[in-house]
DNA sequence: TTGAAAGCGGTACCAT
DNA sequence: ATGGTACCGCTTTCAA
């Protein structure tokens, strides 16, 4: 046994020949159309028997030129996949994607060919948008091009990022993770334990994560009437020795940091000093932590897995409704508990 | 500023007409067909300039129908992939796919779709090959389906697998870890030194890689006249409480095992016994070992990201060279040191 | 140099 | 019920 000729994959006028009937009487066997156009069950018998024989199998892309749809959902990543896969950036996020997909009968096409080469990937490469090849994207990635996502919106390819990304003049369609309700949420618990005086750590990045999460403490400290005379509030960045032994001098009792690098950091220094965890100073970080690091972080969580599942709905949800304005959605972020957050000690006088 | 009208994307008779040319020559602006017919350069700006204002990019469904190529490599997993990702099983082969699909400047289709809902992935469903949609695909999985393999070999399709399977009557293009060479070099390794009595712990399995390991075994022991009288080595699997005994008493000073989870059970055996390995048994493992375990095996490893490398570059060398007959690569697999040989002891009396 | 036209493999409408 | 036929968007002769 040989395998056919490479290349030569039997067509519909094949199967037609072979069935003795018409072209088109094959395609609506095929679809299976069976309300407008019924076919004897003889007829159709035959013409199962010729793919069968003939090893008929149609032909995706004349179907999708005529179709219009490919049944194809593009991932676009802005970085190499999988050197991060394992850190759970990427990682979880695929996973509700890849899962959604096979629900809904979608393939994924992860465009690796936008490379260029210098570890970047662009969806714009010599005047070609290879995601046109699938039917809508899901975008993502930390370092996502907002030019082209702008021009990707202004086209009116159907997409959505994971998290969200501003870009005057267009209204992007993300997926974005409540950072912002995640951010007063903590704060909440925190007042709720009786804690007054805070700070912030922050971090240098100015990205939209990062404002929402900022934008949540304000409003939370504003709506309680809290104080914070600590540089993060005012907007500074990092976190330096001197502001650590103010903190131990001064009145703050609860302090809020936006990464467990900086918590890290603010634990290490505190320990130095002889002041304990929760029980002088409380401690929540607006970031979700993983496994190993020196404290159980009061924290956030990122619900990836349901993301990427609810990015593959938006863009099956865009591909149904073509006129309908995309929109933004919010996924909440659920408060994890740890053992960093207590009650607040008593009032220095 | 509003997105256009979604599904409206411009066509080059669009350019052509706002050009004032014939889409033809649109057309050979576009494929930059610098030999054949030469394109006046006024009349090459006019075009491109039509193209930026009209956003214009090529379907990539009609150049796919015409051409014939995509420049889609697919990824065909028998089961879901992320879910497994991080297990190394898959995770490495993706590494080394998609990074050579994004040097080759190829995207891949994760195929999902086929998804036949038992967690199971199919080729073939209601005679629809989604594959075809790629110019070829690397396909992998443990719960292979040899019937697919066989047809789509049948039908003439470029793809290969990952690891050997074998099919009768047709011969799949594998990219194979060399299991058997792997196998052989760790018998000559403990041969090295100095055991001659041997014992071989055989997994359930009845699957190629298993029949490689053993191959290659049976090979290194009779070319070495070494002795194995043990059960594993006579085609039964598994581990007995009697054959740990049977192996305290006897003169076997080193074992084969299959898989970790075998050499495990039977280093706990030993203990209990207070037998010692490496000191009074050598061990050794025909799988690629993982941190965590509770020895430092001597084992193999599995290069998968170079195997995940290797194999797109077949796929790719299958396009390129249509009529060449598609062999298999075997891929050598090194030998790891482990903490878990030692020279053999001296014959018991 | 440039344009007209014939497909690539299907789908779907319109007659018959 | 069936077949003829006009596209889908692009590439590639072949003439003009």
């Amino acid at each position: 046994m040989t395998p056919k000729r490479r290349g030569q994959a039997p067509r519909q006028s094949d199967v037609a020949r072979l069935a003795g009937v018409s072209q088109s009487a094959v395609s609506r066997v095929i679809s299976g159309d069976v309300d407008s156009a019924r076919i004897p069950e003889e007829t159709r018998q035959r013409v199962l028997a010729a793919i069968k024989e003939l090893g008929y199998v149609p032909n995706a892309s004349a179907r999708n030129l005529r179709n219009k749809r490919n049944r194809l959902i593009g991932v676009h990543t802005f970085e190499a996949v999988f050197p991060h896969a394992r850190d759970d950036f990427y990682f979880e996020f695929l996973l509700g994607i890849e899962e959604r997909a096979e629900q809904t009968g979608f393939d994924l096409v992860m465009f690796t060919s936008t490379g260029a080469g210098d570890g970047r990937r662009r969806v714009y490469r010599d005047g070609t948008n290879r995601l046109n090849l699938a039917d809508g994207s899901v975008l993502l990635g930390v370092s996502t091009d907002r030019a082209e996502l702008a021009r990707l919106w202004a086209d009116g390819y159907p997409f959505v990022h994971i998290g969200r990304r501003e870009v005057p003049g267009a209204e992007i369609p993300c997926v974005i993770p409540d950072y912002r309700g995640a951010a007063t949420g903590i704060v909440d618990k925190l007042a709720g334990h009786g804690h007054r005086r805070f700070a912030y750590l922050r971090e240098p990045m100015e990205m939209e994560p990062y404002a929402d999460r900022r934008d949540g403490y304000r409003e939370a400290v504003e709506r309680l009437g809290l104080t914070d005379r600590s540089p993060g509030f005012r907007g500074e960045s990092g976190l330096t020795g001197e502001w650590i032994d103010e903190l131990v001098r001064g009145g703050e009792t609860a302090v809020v940091a936006e990464s467990v690098r900086l918590a890290e950091q603010l634990l290490g220094g505190l320990r130095e000093r002889g002041v304990r965890v929760p029980e002088d100073i409380s401690v929540a970080v607006l970031e979700a932590t993983w496994e190993g690091t020196s404290a159980q972080w009061d924290s956030l969580e990122i619900p990836r897995v349901a993301i990427g599942r609810i990015a593959v709905d938006r863009v099956i949800d865009m591909l149904d409704h073509p006129d309908q304005p995309p929109e933004s959605l919010l996924v909440p972020c659920p408060i994890v508990p740890g053992t960093t957050i207590a009650a607040a000690r008593e009032e220095r006088p």
